[in-house]
DNA sequence: GATGAAATAGCATTTGC
DNA sequence: GCAAATGCTATTTCATC
C-alpha cells in the first residue's frame, strides 16, 4: 500500500503539506533539483496517489460556520442494508465535512459544521432518522493544535 | 468573526477547496472575471484569513502511516498549569495531526497517525504521562466520506 | 531511468484606465 | 474591475550521466 519514497520525495511532501502555494521553481530551489526534475517528481507523487489533492483550507468560523462538532455515532443495526442507508444520508449532508468508520466504542466518527444551532440540530435529527441509535456531540471549543502535516520525514 | 463574502467569493472558495491546483487563468474563466480581478479576489481571501493556507493532502496509508486513530482525552486536572503541560506535549508529538479542545463528555479530541502499533502506543503512553487521565482510542477503519469542502454556497 | 539545460508558449502580476 | 504589457514560470524536448 505504501509508496516508495526517497529523500527528495519526502522533502517535497513535507513542503507541499506545509505550503503548496509556491512556484515549481521555488520548490526546485528548495530540494536542489532542476525545475524539470522537480516537476516530474511532483507529478509522480500526484499520480501515485500519495498526494491526493491540493486544496485551500479555510477558517470555518470566518467562512460562516461558527459551530464545529465531532459527532460519534452508534448504529441501530449493522446489516449492510442499514449501513448503506446511513452512508447515503451522511454523504448527502453537506454539513458533514468528513466521516470515518471506526473500531472501538462507537461505529462512526463525524465532523460536522453548522451556521447555527438550528442547522446543527437538523443534521442530528436526520442522522437519528437514518439509522443512528446513539449520537454523542462534542462541541469544538478551540484549536489546540492546527491541522498538521503527516510527519513524513525519515525517523 | 465571519468575513463578508459576495457571490464570486463563494464560488472561488468552493473551487479552491475542491482543487487549488489550477492556474489563475482557469479560475478566472470559471468565475467569469479577468485574471487580474481574480488574482485580487484570491489575494484578499488569503489576507482576510478565510483561506488559511493551500496545502497538499496526502493519503496517510500511502505516505507510510497505515494506522490512524481518533483519541479522546479526559484530563486528570483542569488547572491552567496542568493544561499547559498537556498542550505542550501534544504540540511536540508529530504523530498528532490535529487536536481540539471540546465541550462534552471529554476534554480533547486528537487525530493520531502511526507507522505501527508500537509507535501508536508510544504516543498514548506519553499522553498518559503528560496529564491525560482517560484515553479512548478509535481505530479508523475506512473512510465513509472523504474530507469535504465547507458548504460555502448561499443557502 | 532519471536528471539537467535550453526553448517556447503561457501565465502571474503590475500599471494605467 | 478590465485591458494591455512585461518579466517569469510551467512544460516540453533533447542530450546526458
Amino acid at each position: 500500500m505504501a509508496v516508495k519514497l526517497d529523500e527528495v520525495d519526502l522533502i517535497l511532501l513535507r513542503e507541499l503539506q506545509e505550503d503548496a502555494d509556491r512556484t515549481n521553481v521555488d520548490l526546485a530551489r528548495l530540494v536542489g533539483l532542476s525545475p524539470a526534475g522537480t516537476l516530474n517528481r511532483v507529478r509522480r507523487l500526484k499520480e501515485s496517489g500519495v498526494v491526493r489533492r491540493i486544496t485551500a483550507r479555510l477558517d470555518p468560523a470566518k467562512a460562516g460556520f461558527p459551530l464545529q462538532v465531532y459527532v460519534s455515532v452508534t448504529l441501530a443495526r449493522h446489516e449492510p442494508r442499514a449501513s448503506k442507508g446511513f452512508e447515503d444520508a451522511v454523504r448527502a449532508m453537506p454539513q458533514i465535512i468528513s466521516a470515518d468508520w471506526v473500531a472501538g466504542e462507537i461505529d462512526v466518527m463525524l465532523l460536522v459544521v453548522a451556521r447555527d444551532v438550528a442547522e446543527l440540530q437538523q443534521v442530528l435529527v436526520r442522522l437519528s432518522t437514518r439509522g443512528a441509535q446513539r449520537l454523542t456531540t462534542l462541541l469544538r471549543l478551540e484549536e489546540l493544535k492546527p491541522a498538521s502535516p503527516l510527519p513524513v520525514a525519515p525517523r
